[in-house]
DNA sequence: TACAAGCAATAGT
DNA sequence: ACTATTGCTTGTA
């Protein structure tokens, strides 16, 4: 597989926004649509799921780092639910990162940007 | 070029 | 649980 500097790619200078912000993710964490887009100054999480689904550069940008704000898994592949989302789980688990119930379990993998958590 | 519709979400009611 | 909001991409005229 190709390593196509981002650069080069047929992308907009927002999707570039957001994979490079992606792939500043650590390997055994997860960020949430809500910090991506705290990140990249971008209020509509909406719009980064967007992006990250026409993501032409899976797996080398590693969008299945991305998950809700309330710590569900979100999204993948298009989809909500069904065997995407199984697969988006098993590559995290991989990483490190558990899910229960289709819940983060461990907050502490959270990977905010080196900002301040949240004030909740 | 202009307008309308949709999206891997989130906050507020 | 439901609706409103939000920024950006894509398709159609």
């Amino acid at each position: 597989m190709r390593m196509m500097p981002l650069e080069e790619a047929d992308i907009t200078p927002f999707q570039r926004r957001v994979y490079e912000a992606v792939l500043e993710i650590p390997h055994g964490f997860v960020t949430t649509y809500r910090w991506l887009g705290l990140a990249i100054g971008c209020r509509s999480p909406r719009a980064i799921g967007q992006a990250l689904r026409r993501n032409p550069f899976a797996p080398e940008v590693p969008c299945h780092r991305i998950v809700a704000s309330d710590l569900t898994i979100g999204g993948f592949a298009g989809k909500r639910q069904g065997p995407k989302i199984a697969k988006k789980r098993r590559l995290l688990a991989e990483e490190g990162v558990r899910f229960e119930d289709g819940r983060l379990a461990d907050p502490n993998c959270l990977f905010t940007f080196g900002m301040e958590t949240p004030a909740r």
